[in-house]
DNA sequence: ACCAAATACTTTATCTATGAAATATTTCTG
DNA sequence: CAGAAATATTTCATAGATAAAGTATTTGGT
């Protein structure tokens, strides 16, 4: 009942010191774990290990982050602006956080911010032409890397694994519990 | 072509007015993307659901966080203690993480640091009893939650997406590169 | 035995993120 | 139409996380 790469300590992040190291720790699951259980902690591994590349990716190719350019993509797909509560929406993140990301955003000159006339508690925030040029840049590789990621597993598992985590993810969202 | 659920906006967070809100934005993939790239994001959106979910009831059954209960999950595992250097690899996080949280949860009384006596540089992290009996506590309704969320896959849909979920981590750990 | 390299950990600056409270505006209800 | 409730956003305090640099100790090669 061990599970021998959970926590399996790819470096995820740069070059230093104390990164994430390369040889395994001994590991052990909770004997008789559950299936569920099981499955949480490899989608949580599966999450670290893949975000850690994109990131380190993200950094080194175009000195950026994760977050932002999550954000950026949003923009991208809706050319008419979204509001803060919809990029909070959409991210699944606070709304203070939106805050922090957008200022530091509009700082760098890349989205901007536009009043909305029918609402003056609200605005728009757009992608600039900056800002939308660097972000089609990185669309394509981000999507190279993340294509790559996906290399290690055939047509038909990678398929199916798509189907499930969306019925995983649909089911999630459609319960009337938090 | 449209992957109606991706930030389908369930409020990880508490109640409060800036929490992840409830209804749907109107959601925009990217035309044509590849699978890799959907699944990497349904990946995500679980991800981040599941999170947020196990973060509210850890914090309004426990007044705790995920990222300590996984230390002391990592500990509760270990009795004859856990190096820094190990917690950080198991958890794939940095070192300088590692020491906040270990701070944190000394103050707290849950967690002791012992000098190993066979090298001064480093020490071993363990559960104080206060800590293992808390833990203790904790993981019953911890491993109740998760299964609770997965009670929306049949058995089969999980069986099989843990395994896949399995084969990707192993593969995605066994790379030469980051 | 020496000294360079590696290792274990901490510190610092910065960013990401939360949860709660505050402010301003709009909408709803009677 | 007035006032209450809801909504959109920000602010604040704090936690979590990274990357990079710093300190102390151990290891390993000559």
């Amino acid at each position: 009942m061990i599970d021998s790469s959970v926590g399996s300590a790819i470096p995820l992040a740069g070059d230093m010191d104390n990164s994430i190291q390369r040889d395994n720790p001994i590991q052990r699951l909770p004997a008789g774990s559950h299936v569920a259980l099981r499955t949480w902690l490899r989608l949580l591994t599966c999450h670290r290990l893949m975000e850690g590349r994109l990131r380190n990716q993200l950094r080194t190719g175009f000195e950026t982050t994760l977050p932002r350019f999550d954000l950026m993509a949003q923009l991208d797909r809706y050319p008419e602006g979204l509001k803060m509560r919809d990029l909070s929406r959409l991210l699944m993140v606070t709304g203070g956080n939106i805050t922090g990301l957008t200022d530091r955003l509009v700082e760098e000159g890349l989205i901007e911010r536009r009043d909305d006339p029918t609402d003056r508690r609200a605005y728009y925030v757009c992608l600039t032409a900056k800002g939308k040029a660097l972000f089609e840049q990185m669309a394509v590789h981000h999507e190279e890397w993340v294509i790559a990621m996906f290399d290690c597993m055939e047509e038909g598992e990678l398929a199916q694994l798509s189907e499930l985590l969306g019925r995983l993810k649909r089911r999630l969202a459609d319960r009337i519990d938090s």
